[in-house]
RNA sequence: GCCGAAGUGGCGGAAUGGCAGACGCGACGGUCUCAAAAACCGUUGGGGGGCGACUCCCGUGUCGGUUCGAAUCCGACCUUCGGCACCA
């Protein structure tokens, strides 16, 4: 037996052992309360590094508390471990995507069995592997099957250069390609989405889960509920079939301010509507405007563009004719694709007319117009003009005297519009889930039946440098014959976003083997929904919102019967390296492997959890975890030599050992429920420095020095389980510490017998004296009022009145 | 531009209406050593006064306010970080 912390050694010694006994696997198990703590499965990248420790090492302490609090925990772990980079690296080296990917995997699983964690490793899940992707392909299925998935034409992200479809991921935030580096422009292709926009009210609703207030604000704002009014504009152009523009507005009160039209470069109406001698204008307008990126386009800093197409449309309030015009700072994607331009109250409008010259008549007045003209859009309250019959009308009011008017007259009406779209989930990629999906020259699209599933990705494809997907000229994979009619047909080629994947792992890991079906449906009825979820806010309107929306559309398919996957979210923040944030480019990016090899896991984990609050993040420093190390080192020694003789034992001391011990039970119980193990660690380095202490007077009783060892080992265990297992089996306890129940404290014990009173004069702390806890209010008054230095400071003045907090102070306030 | 979070010693941070700086790092001094490292012990916000036990003043981004009392609550501003960004 060593007498020296030998982190390697036990760590090493003690992860051997759990596995051989499985201490860590899970099952359903009813006389327990359960608890389902997950935390973010990490992409198969490579390395895990110090960013994936910080989110797993607290989070795994949180669960082991849990265990030993009696709930039966299921903490498991697993790989997202579809997407490009595992694509790039067949495309650059030369390596398949699914042996570059089982690679990584091997190597973080060591990785992330060095941090000895609870994970249960016979729940592993791994996204690429034709076990899961079956289930993901057939939950597709479902979604087809129940409405939710549909096909249509989009405009994708497409390189000129490559030739190639690019996913989102793929373009630059400067617009251009990320193999290639040319500006990447948009292309019309058939997409598959999924009708998450269907569920958006249901998104909104953030009332049954305790998440952070900034990630629901996130997702509020990302959905973006917006109410208003649809408004038709007549258009009567002979030869022209339709017989109005629709626009959506927030504002019909501002109807007739009304000045022009802009139709965003992809309406249909634009080609139509445009008059021979500005075809030619237009024509270039639009293909230019295509050519920009979004980001190019959507850029507030760009000035107004836009072209005159030669119509005009009616605006029915008023009969005056409007002109149209197109211009790109419409969205064909938002609302109706056309916006009425009121540009005296609205401010893109209003730049849009400065630029060209269009009149800008305020209809709504503000509180001392006189009919100037103005400098700016005026966007407030105000009371209506130029308005017809609603002149005089506060605009609030008039909004809704407008909107009644257009239902009354069938010109539109209140209506509500978002900003979330559908989720486009086709990817012209292969190392993907491939979407279950046949195209037949006679059925049309046939969904590939669920006993035919998984649809395997072909071993054998080839990566080209263009960057197309092999699935697309592969073909034993494009050629099969239609599931209804037996007629030679078509694979669909794309395959699914990783997010879809991620969208519902954490119900696999209840049953991850399960053969008929996603999951087992007794195990997900014993464990979900998810209790606690902690990662990273970055997911806050992909992952996080995808997920929610995934459990809402299962639900309505009956096959969940809850309506949010996660009750509670716990955001930790970010770790960084000599004050920037890690990246491969800086090369500050920390492995932990060297440090858990000198320092040991243990170390790692608790300096992980005391380098500042869980949520804020914080700095990786070496200095830092040595002094952690340190401590451990202190809190080895402590446990594993001589105990204080009895025969110096003294009443006092021993009873405030006991105290220290309570106290410290409950700081550290109250800290870890509320994550802020910053401070818990402080907690338990203050015991251990107690302890110290006491040990070094000689002291204190046997017993209670044997009873604050054990607490001391007991709490440290979820921050420090090898170390705590080690001394727990050094001092013949039985096995396993993480079997053992969480310390209780007796409040009794842990009350103070006296404190520290202090008195100020005028708020200014001028002394203090130690007070027993039961002294009231008149005895705290008299004590402080008769000490010497309170009347020094008093002297020659008038008490007004004298202020006493319970336990805390008195304060003697004078004229 | 809009929304959100945060500003405290040399550094990470603690204290969320009541002793500012817990705990840790670093620094300085000491013990041990031939020496060094490690380990351990002590000191450590700034300034002034006293031989001294001590004592006084200033101090939580800036300026104001509320309160007996403010790092903490309110208002304005500054800075940093995160998110969204022509969404009609």
């Amino acid at each position: 037996m060593s007498a020296d912390y030998e982190p390697r050694d036990i760590e090493r010694k003690w992860q051997e052992r759990w596995a051989a006994d499985s201490l860590y696997q899970v099952t359903e198990d009813s006389s327990r309360p359960k608890w389902y703590a997950l935390t973010m499965f990490p992409y198969t990248s490579g390395d895990l590094h110090i960013g994936h420790w910080y989110a797993l090492a607290p989070s795994d302490a949180h669960a082991r508390y849990m265990r030993m609090k009696g709930f039966n925990v299921l903490h498991p772990i697993g790989f997202d471990a579809f997407g490009l980079p595992a694509e790039n690296a067949a495309i650059s080296r030369s390596i398949h995507p699914h042996t570059w990917t089982m690679q990584n995997i091997e190597n973080m699983r060591r990785q992330l069995k060095s941090i000895g964690a609870i994970y249960d490793w016979s729940r592993e899940v791994i996204t690429c592997l034709p076990e899961y992707y079956r289930w993901t392909q057939w939950l597709f299925l479902q979604f087809y099957h129940a409405g939710l998935a549909y096909r249509a034409k989009a405009a994708a992200n497409w390189c000129p250069q490559c030739q190639t479809v690019l996913a989102n991921e793929q373009v630059t935030a400067d617009g251009t390609c990320e193999r290639c580096q040319t500006p990447v422009t948009k292309k019309d292709l058939e997409q598959w989405f999924l009708r998450i926009t269907k569920y958006a009210d249901e998104l909104l609703d953030h009332s049954k889960i305790d998440w952070p207030e900034r990630i629901k604000l996130m997702q509020k704002n990302w959905i973006g509920k917006s109410t208003g009014a649809e408004i038709s504009f007549a258009l009567d152009v002979p030869g022209i079939e339709e017989k109005e523009i629709r626009v959506f507005t927030t504002r019909a009160d501002t109807v007739y301010g009304v000045t022009f039209m802009v139709l965003a470069p992809e309406h249909p109406l634009v080609e139509r509507l445009t008059t021979l001698e500005r075809r030619e204008e237009v024509s270039a307008y639009v293909a230019q405007s295509r050519r920009l990126s979004d980001i190019q386009r959507l850029s507030t800093e760009k000035e107004k563009t836009g072209v005159f197409i030669g119509a005009c449309c009616i605006n029915r309030l008023n009969g005056q004719p409007v002109p149209i015009w197109v211009a790109d700072y419409v969205l064909m994607t938002y609302g109706t694709g056309a916006v009425m331009g009121v540009p005296a109250h609205d401010a893109r409008d209003f730049d849009f007319a400065k630029k060209f010259g269009l009149p800008i008549p305020v209809v709504i007045a503000p509180p001392s117009w006189s009919g100037e003209e103005l400098s700016e859009a005026y966007l407030e309250e105000g009371t209506m003009v130029n308005s017809g019959p609603f002149n005089g009308l506060p605009n609030s009011q008039g909004k809704e005297a407008i909107a009644d008017h257009l239902e009354e007259r069938g010109w539109g009406g209140r209506t509500i519009t978002y900003r979330l779209r559908d989720w486009l989930i086709s990817r012209q990629r292969y190392w993907g889930a491939p979407i279950p999906i046949v195209y037949c020259p006679k059925c049309g699209i046939v969904p590939v039946p669920e006993e035919r599933l998984p649809v395997l990705l072909p071993s054998d494809a080839e990566f080209r440098p263009t960057g197309e997907s092999p699935l697309k000229y592969h073909q034993g994979f494009v050629n099969t014959t239609c599931p209804n009619c037996g007629t030679p047909a078509k694979r669909e080629t794309d395959t699914m976003d990783t997010f879809i994947c991620s969208s519902w792992y954490f119900l696999r890991y209840t049953s991850p083997h399960y053969q008929d079906g996603p999951f087992d449906p007794d195990k997900m009825a014993c464990w979900l929904p998810v209790d606690l979820y902690t990662g990273g806010a970055e997911h806050a309107t992909m992952h996080l919102l995808y997920a929610r929306f995934f459990a809402k559309a299962l639900r309505d398919r009956g096959l969940l019967s809850f309506d949010e996957p996660f009750l509670r979210l716990y955001n930790q923040g970010i770790i960084i390296a000599q004050r920037q944030k890690m990246s491969k480019s800086r090369g500050n990016v920390v492995n932990p492997d060297a440090y858990v090899e000198e320092e040991g896991a243990d170390a790692v984990r608790a300096y992980l959890m005391f380098v500042g609050p869980w949520d804020q993040g914080g700095d990786w420093n070496d200095r830092g975890l040595s002094g952690v190390s340190r401590w451990l080192h202190r809190v080895w020694h402590l446990v594993l030599t001589q105990p204080p003789s009895p025969s110096t034992a003294t009443e006092e001391k021993t009873k405030e050992l006991r105290r220290i011990t309570h106290q410290t039970i409950k700081r550290v119980t109250h800290d870890i429920e509320r994550f802020r193990f910053n401070t818990m660690i402080a907690a338990l380095m203050e015991f251990t420095n107690d302890l110290s202490r006491l040990k070094e007077e000689g002291s204190v009783d046997f017993e209670t020095w044997q009873e604050a060892i054990d607490s001391l080992l007991l709490l440290l265990a979820p921050s420090t389980p090898h170390l705590a297992e080690e001394l727990w089996q050094r001092r013949n306890r039985p096995y396993s510490i993480h079997g053992q129940p969480w310390p209780s404290w007796d409040e009794a014990l842990a009350a103070q017998e006296e404190f520290t009173l202090v008195i100020q004069v005028n708020g200014r702390l001028r002394d203090r004296v130690s007070a027993p806890v039961s002294i009231t209010e008149a005895e705290a008054k008299e004590l402080a009022l008769g000490r010497e230095r309170i009347k020094a400071h008093l002297d020659g003045k008038v008490v007004e009145k004298v202020i006493y907090i319970s336990q805390r102070l008195v304060n003697v306030v004078t004229r």
